[in-house]
DNA sequence: AGGCCGTAGTTAATCGATTACACATGGATG
DNA sequence: CATCCATGTGTAATCGATTAACTACGGCCT
């Protein structure tokens, strides 16, 4: 920057303001400086002008797991919805650990993030609590934790949820297999909670990860035991679940149903498609990403609810009803 | 930190040390200070941190496309890779653009990172120029661009091509679909050559742009010329293909025969499933940072190639080879 | 006792921007 | 013609760290 001063013949001062389009500056020193920027191929520094600043225009987004398409359309939403105001977004990958989330909610913190937005790992406040502690903005998205203070922004099943059950049970089912996430997750808590409540004794519940791996697994406990109809709460267990039906060369979903909580563009392809409860992942990152911008801008944004749908496909056995 | 120093009795430069593991401080010193830091609650600023010392431990990396799995798969390697050499990565997302691409170039050097992982939209070197021209170390992932002068990572499916084209030749195919990338990225033009190679008149080539839409356009053109196999060469415009074939109510491999370049865990599950170029994207990534990371530290890294492998499953009819 | 040295710690310059304040210039006003 | 104000620019402090150069303090040797 000196140096663009010393070519333009002005003071640093000077140049700052022509890069802030400050009013002050005269048209020609205007252009003298743009001049000595272009010859000298001049950027700035983003790290002097944040340290100077206290602002970087950059938020962190802290999610579960990359891998999951689920997490990566809502981050890809994110950043557009953040791009669109001027702000750069850094990912965080917490794969489903909490102790790497807190690593990575703190490395973005010293990295000066703007503000924060968390898919929290666990139910656990405690992360919550330090980061509103260090008055960073925070939002969380898809899940909630315990005696959550910040705005959260999530989808809301329980219709779909109640729907699918009502379906199932209508269909004459009546051992009901469900693979549900963690216990110590919003997510995998309540979305079983609608269940039981709906289905009551004929819902039989094994709890998973979140990972294809306990897909497979839950799958065959449950099939073991009897169950006629898998609903599952993840589209990474809902892959191992599928993977498990195959293996035992079951037919969806003559020998058993199956339904899976988020939409796939692969899941219309299967035979028989597969009925799904589809999230609308790109809204809630938009909003969650509105949601911060809000924050930071001092204002109280509220809770975001928006509500997922039931899309019959056929692995239900739609067609027979 | 001048309040911890204040609250230890010392001065910031003994904070510091301490900070940094500098060998001068007394045990007892750092005892106070730590005990400070601990009860101020006190974090680094990584901004100032970075300013002064030249190195924000941030590796940049500008990709394609975050919803293609494959990309998303090498993402997370590369993440992986760094974060155990106590890097941090800052993802960018080109969305197949080469202006988005630029931009986030840019914004990434503006912010200092200590190297760049690219993955470019086209072949164009000028942005890699630039990058070079800045001194700030580069290497290319999955793709090149012409007279590229860094470190390049990325998969060879020569072999499985050939493999691939020979066995389609000898299960009678005369006509054969390819659906390529962009003429103008390497691996759209080498994918093709190779095949075109082998296949001569028989091959009849369709680009499309690495998205699924593309392919089920190309998909659609192919079979009603007449394609009796269609050779993809990307997952999303693979499942885009799929969708084509499906929607027209097409036996695979019957009435027709797929294969698909880059893996999914879902291609398995397929009837019949699917036969694939499978690329190792975890190696590709950690072998991207790792170059990466050699010429950060003044090493001069080979460029890294490593082989795609073809995947028989039925796809291509291989049952009744 | 005096000189020397190693060690622990302090002072102050520095990274590259932003910006409050001071200053100079020139035109309008009484 | 002196005064005042508006306007454009420069000076220098500042953000929060790192680190070279310096100082103070003991202990050791002769």
């Amino acid at each position: 920057m000196k140096d663009v001063a010393q070519h333009a013949g002005v003071s640093t001062a000077t140049v700052s303001r022509v890069l802030n389009g400050h009013a002050a500056p005269t048209p020609e020193t205007r252009e003298r400086v743009l001049a000595a920027i272009e010859e000298l191929g001049y950027r700035p520094n983003a790290l002097a002008r944040s340290l100077r600043t206290t602002s970087t225009q950059t938020l962190g987004l802290v999610i579960s797991d990359l891998l999951n398409p689920f997490f990566a359309e809502i981050a890809r939403a994110v950043e557009d919805e953040a791009r669109s105001h001027g702000y750069c977004v850094v990912i965080g990958n917490a794969d489903e650990s909490a102790e790497q989330e807190a690593t990575y909610v703190r490395t973005l913190l010293d990295r000066r993030v703007d503000g924060l937005l968390l898919c929290p790992a666990t139910d656990d406040p405690s992360l919550v609590r330090e980061v509103s502690a260090g008055g960073v903005p925070l939002v969380l998205l898809d899940r909630t934790v315990r005696g959550a203070t910040c705005p959260v922004v999530r989808a809301d099943g329980s219709e779909a949820l109640t729907a699918l059950a009502r379906r199932l049970v209508g269909a004459g089912h009546s051992r009901i297999g469900v693979i549900a996430g963690p216990p110590n997750t919003s997510t995998g808590r309540e979305r079983t909670d609608v269940l039981t409540a709906v289905l009551g004794g004929v819902a039989q519940i094994v709890h998973g990860d979140f990972r294809q791996e306990s897909g497979s697994q839950a799958a065959a406990r449950l099939i073991d035991d009897g169950a006629t109809a898998l609903v599952v709460m993840d589209n990474l267990m809902g892959l191992g679940a599928l993977g498990e039906i195959r293996a035992r060369g079951l037919q969806i979903p003559h020998d058993i149903a199956l339904a899976v909580f988020d939409d796939q563009p692969w899941f219309p392809l299967l035979d028989p498609p597969i009925t799904v409860i589809a999230q609308p992942t790109v809204e809630m990152g938009r909003a969650a990403a509105r949601s911060l911008l809000a924050l930071i801008n001092g204002q109280q944004p509220d809770d975001v609810r928006l509500t997922a749908k039931l899309v019959l496909r056929g692995s239900c056995g739609e067609a027979e009803l």
